[in-house]
DNA sequence: TCAATAAGATTGTAAGACATTCTTGCGTTA
DNA sequence: TAACGCAAGAATGTCTTACAATCTTATTGA
């Protein structure tokens, strides 16, 4: 038997699903930031009991897609340009790394499987559905860092993406900006096919430049 | 008025006075790695509610701090020496950056505390107290990553010392490694102290290596 | 118009209940 | 004897109910 590989099975229970869907509205914008989340109206239309809720609601408050003032209850935070900025830096200093790593370690069906997702990419950026851009772009970013050999970078990489995600919705609808953002990726996938860590390092690190200026000027243009 | 600044005083409710004590007890290993919690026996302990418990519970799951198995609880996790790895590898990626960031914007007084730090880990050296060794080299990196000038990798930073702080514990108590630490945490001191950047970076890239190495030492020795 | 108050809504916390699932010890059987 | 299976007990997952504390809002009065 291989001792590291861990063949439980873990049923779902109603907080897990409770768990995700709320994360999956709030990164998805369902709740726009501000937004105050009432109790009695998310057990309604979630159709679980309070205390499941409650619990969701303390792990969302941990992941920090939330925050719950005593007295007042849970809201979507509001991130102000500060805040964005430091996510987006260590988001940075981050995936940089995970990207130079992927490109000594990927194997060749994981090259595949990024290929793919970035043909996907391409589509949802001719199709000009902002959805799919985000979503996409999410999955060609979920395979670098699933293959970057370090499960908990992988882990607080997507905890970030998670806070800012609002953002990334916004910016990937700024005229042209999905455009760029192909070539940047197709750079990033060359570089990793080709094995290049430098190349792919300094491929991500342009392509997170542009993003934030781009989440910069999204965000300048409607506060 | 000043907006940036936040008056908002939270009441400390039961659930954060519980999630504190109970993240404090892991942390100071009043529950090792492996055993077990059981809810009814920690409601009594802690003298709240099980809802109480539980959502506390959820926060803790959160950070990782512990995990929960469906139908089996909550339970200290034991990490394997990959997980450990990983996650000293994150610590440093995001610590280099800190100390170097640190260097070229704390402020005198700022340094003036950390050489308070500093002279407290030496007493706790001298004196061979394990437990203030750790606490008091906590709040010498504390005092650190609170002047990097980004909270985000400060509370990231938090959130991966904690989950090793078994490590820690043990790895100090290593014959002759808190004299060793005491030198390169001087260095670092130094090198913040002079503004000099880059010499901050290589006193903390040379620190945690050492840590890393200890650690790896103390864990082969008893596993 | 503004301040104070009161009513309503919402959250924080507890207690109880019950079905489901896990653990464990015992007895049965090959 | 050993392995299997079953049954009792313990623990968790979930829901309901309840109530005090706090916040929000609307009304009233100056």
């Amino acid at each position: 038997m291989n001792p590291g590989l861990d063949l439980r099975i873990t049923p779902r229970t109603v907080q897990q699903q409770t768990i995700e869907k709320l994360r999956l509205a709030i990164i998805a914008g369902v709740f726009p930031p501000g937004s105050r989340l009432v109790e009695s109206q998310l057990c309604a239309q979630l159709g679980v009991s309070r205390p499941s809720l409650r619990e969701a609601l303390r792990s969302l408050q941990a992941e920090r897609l939330i925050e719950i003032i005593p007295n007042r209850g849970p809201f979507v935070p509001k991130l102000s340009w500060e805040e964005a900025t430091e996510i987006y830096d260590v988001r940075e200093l981050l995936e940089v790394v995970a990207v130079g790593r992927c490109a000594t370690r990927i194997t060749p069906e994981q090259v595949k499987e990024l290929e793919r997702a970035l043909k996907a990419f391409e589509r949802a950026q001719k199709s000009r559905d902002s959805l799919e851009l985000v979503t996409t772009a999410a999955e060609f970013y979920a395979i670098i860092l699933a293959n970057c050999g370090n499960a908990i970078l992988e882990e607080v990489h997507r905890g970030l993406v998670a806070r800012i995600s609002f953002f990334r919705g916004r910016s990937m609808s700024l005229e042209g900006r999905a455009g760029d953002s192909l070539q940047e990726m197709r750079d990033i996938y060359d570089a990793i096919a080709a094995g290049d860590e430098k190349r792919a390092r300094e491929a991500a690190q342009r392509h997170l430049d542009q993003a934030k200026a781009a989440a910069k000027h999204a965000m300048e243009n409607e506060a």
